[in-house]
DNA sequence: ATTGGCACTCGCAGCGAATGAGTGCCAGGC
DNA sequence: GCCTGGCACTCATTCGCTGCGAGTGCCAAT
C-alpha cells in the first residue's frame, strides 16, 4: 500500500458506503468526493485495492464494499477521532450531571451513548475487584438475621443476607462493625479479604463465630464474580437500522447482548487513557458476529480503567463518530467517579 | 355468539394459527382437530365468525386468521390457564432459590420467564411507595459528606449522597441515626415522610439543620418516582421469532422496551391474587403496538401487588402457556419476597 | 342443519426479456 | 509512466406474464 491516492479512494469508499449503505461505484465516488481524477483512474485503484483485499465486489456488476481488512486500515490509519463540538460536550456534561447515584449514572451514560452514536450502547458497572471499601454496615433485621451492606468507592452498594446461629446483641454488632471498618475502610477489595481474615481468626472465643461468619460472607460478596458481569444495555431499537439480514446479523447480536459474559469478552480488556479499542467483524472469536463491530474503551477514576463501556453495531458503522462519542462519554464518566 | 360449535371452530383456528403461523383453511381444520363435521359446515361457521369480526381472511384465496377480537374471546372464554407440571414447578423453584439479593431475584425471574414463554419478559422492581422501611443508615464518607442508605422491606436499597454545610461528629450522627430509625423502621414509605418531618421540625437548634437536610434527602429519595420505573428486561432475542414484519412490529416494540414509562403503562395496573391481565394488539393506546400483546400480573409479599411482571409478544402468541408461566413466576416471586 | 359438488378468485412461484449500473481493458494523450 | 475516454461485456435486479392450487362461496340435495 504505497500509493497515496489509493488510500484516499479507500477512505472515500468507506465514508460513502457508511453513508449510503450501498456498494459504491467509481463514477459516484469521483462526483461526491473532490478527487481530481477520472472514474477510469479510480477504477484502476479500486482494482488494486481489491487485489490487496481491502475492498470487494458483491457481484460483477455492482460497486465495491470495504472488507473487514479495509475497515481496519481505515480505522488505524485513515481517520483521526474528531473531537466533540462544544455543544455536544455541554450536552454530555449536562446530561450526566443530574445523576443521583451510581445506577443512575450508568443508565444515563448508556442512554447518552446510544443516542450519540445511534448504536447499541453497553456500559459495564465498575468492577469490584479494584475498587476500595468505603464502609461496611451491619444491620440486624431480626435477632438472628443480619444484613451486610458493602459500600464501595465507586458508589456501588452490595448487600447480603446472613442468617446466624445465635442471637446478636446490639453491642457486639456495634463493636464488630467498628472493628471491621477500621480494618477495611479505604482498602482495595482484592486485599480486604486478608484484612478480614485476620479479624476473624485471632481468638476462638464463642462470639467470634459471628465474626467469622460475617467475614466469610463479606469475602464471598467481594469475590462474587457474577457482580462483575453487571452491565447496562441501551439503544437496542437502533438495531432496526441494521437494514437487511435480520437472521444473520441482528439475531446473533441480540443473543450476544443477553449473554453478558460473552458481551464483556467481546468488549475486551478495558483500556485506559483515552485509548479506544475497535474490533471489526470476525476479528473476535465469535463466528456469528462476523457482521458486527465493537468500539470500546475503559473508564474509571484517575485514568485507572475499572470497567468497560462502548457501542456495538454493524461493521458498516461510523467509526470516527463512534470512537469520539465513546471516548467522550468515558472521559466524563471517569470525571464523575473522580468527584464522587 | 350462540352456537357451541362455532366456538370450537374459533378455538381450533386460534390454536392452529399460533402453532403454524399460517392462515388456516377449512379442510386442514377438520383434519387436524376431531370436529366431526365436513369442511363445508366449517366454512359456514367461518363465514359467520368472519361476519361477527372474530376472524378475517388476509385475501380471498387464503385461510382465516383470528382478529384481536377473536383472540380476546379465546382468552376470555375458550381457555383455562393450564397448570404447570411438577417438573416445571421444581425448575422454577430451584432457579429462583439460588438468588442472593433483590437484583439477583429480579434478573433470575426475568430470564426464567423469557425462557419459559420464549417471549420478551419484563419484571418491574418492587415499588417503593408501598414497601416499609427496614433501616436507614447514615455513613460519613468525609467530614461534610454523608451517604444515606435506605433499606426497604422488599430488599431494595436506595442511596443518596448528601453534602452538608458543617462538619458532623460521629456522635451527632449516631444519635440522629437512632432517632430516625426508631421513627421510621417498619413504617410504610408513604407515611414515613410525615414521621421524618416531625423529627426535623421540633427545635430550631443549629444541629437540627443537619436533621432537616437528612430528612429532606430521605423524603426525596422515597418519593423519587424515577425509582418506580426500574425494570428488568430479558429474552429480547425471542423477537427474532416474530418472523415477518420487522419494521411494523419489532422495531416499535424495541422502542417501547426502551421507554420504561411506556412499558409500565402498557403492563397496566398490577393485579393481585393470581389474576392475569391480557392486553391484545391495539387495545391499548399505542397505535404502533397493534401487533403485540401483553400478558401481565402483579406480585408482592402476601398477595399485595407491589409491582408488575409479564411478557410481551406478538398477538399471535400462546396465551394459555404465557398466562400459566406469568402466574407461576409471580407466585414464586411473591413467596420469596415473603420469606426475605 | 349438514353435506358434496362446482365454479371462481387471487396470491404466488416460475420464467424470460429488458434494463442499466458498473466493470475491465485498450489505445491514445499529457 | 500515469492518466483518460471509449467501448464491449457482465450480471443482479425488475417487470410482466402465465399456470397452479389452496381456499372460498354458493347451491342443490339429503
Amino acid at each position: 500500500m504505497q500509493n497515496e491516492r489509493r488510500l484516499s479512494v479507500l477512505r472515500a469508499i468507506v465514508e460513502d458506503y457508511v453513508k449510503t449503505e450501498e456498494p459504491v461505484g467509481s463514477k459516484a465516488l469521483v462526483e461526491r468526493h473532490g478527487l481530481g481524477v477520472s472514474p477510469a483512474t479510480v477504477r484502476n485503484d479500486m482494482a488494486a485495492l481489491e487485489e490487496e483485499g481491502y475492498i470487494t465486489a458483491p457481484h460483477t456488476s455492482a460497486g465495491r464494499v470495504p472488507t473487514d481488512k479495509g475497515y481496519r486500515l481505515f480505522v488505524d490509519r485513515l481517520t483521526t477521532v474528531k473531537p466533540m463540538t462544544a455543544a455536544e460536550k455541554r450536552a454530555i456534561a449536562g446530561f450526566l450531571d443530574g445523576a443521583v447515584d451510581l445506577d443512575d449514572v450508568v443508565s444515563r451514560s448508556t442512554r447518552l451513548l446510544s443516542q450519540l452514536t445511534r448504536q447499541v450502547a453497553v456500559v459495564q458497572y465498575p468492577t469490584l475487584s479494584r475498587s476500595t471499601v468505603r464502609h461496611v454496615e451491619l444491620v440486624a433485621l431480626a435477632p438472628t438475621r443480619l444484613l451486610l451492606v458493602l459500600i464501595l468507592s465507586t458508589g456501588r452498594v452490595e448487600q447480603r443476607l446472613l442468617e446466624v446461629a445465635e442471637e446478636v446483641s446490639e453491642e457486639t454488632l456495634a463493636s464488630l462493625r467498628t472493628k471491621i471498618n477500621t480494618a477495611v475502610a479505604g482498602v482495595v477489595i482484592a486485599e480486604a479479604g486478608d484484612a478480614l481474615r485476620t479479624i476473624a481468626e485471632p481468638t476462638d472465643a464463642p462470639q467470634d463465630t459471628l465474626a467469622t461468619a460475617v467475614a466469610e460472607a463479606l469475602i464471598e460478596a467481594m469475590n462474587d464474580h457474577r457482580s462483575d458481569e453487571r452491565i447496562s444495555i441501551g439503544g437496542t431499537s437502533n438495531l432496526a437500522r441494521f437494514g437487511d439480514s435480520f437472521d444473520t446479523a441482528v439475531r446473533p447480536l441480540l443473543e450476544a447482548l443477553e449473554e453478558h459474559v460473552v458481551l464483556l469478552k467481546l468488549m475486551g480488556e478495558a483500556t485506559a487513557g483515552g485509548l479506544v479499542t475497535v474490533r471489526i467483524g470476525a476479528e473476535g472469536p465469535y463466528q456469528e458476529l462476523s457482521q458486527t463491530s465493537v468500539v470500546a474503551t475503559g473508564y474509571g477514576p484517575g485514568d485507572e480503567a475499572l470497567a468497560t463501556l462502548g457501542v456495538v453495531g454493524p461493521t458498516r458503522m461510523d467509526y470516527p463518530g463512534s470512537m469520539a462519542a465513546v471516548r467522550a462519554v468515558a472521559r466524563y464518566l471517569s470525571r464523575i467517579l473522580d468527584e464522587a
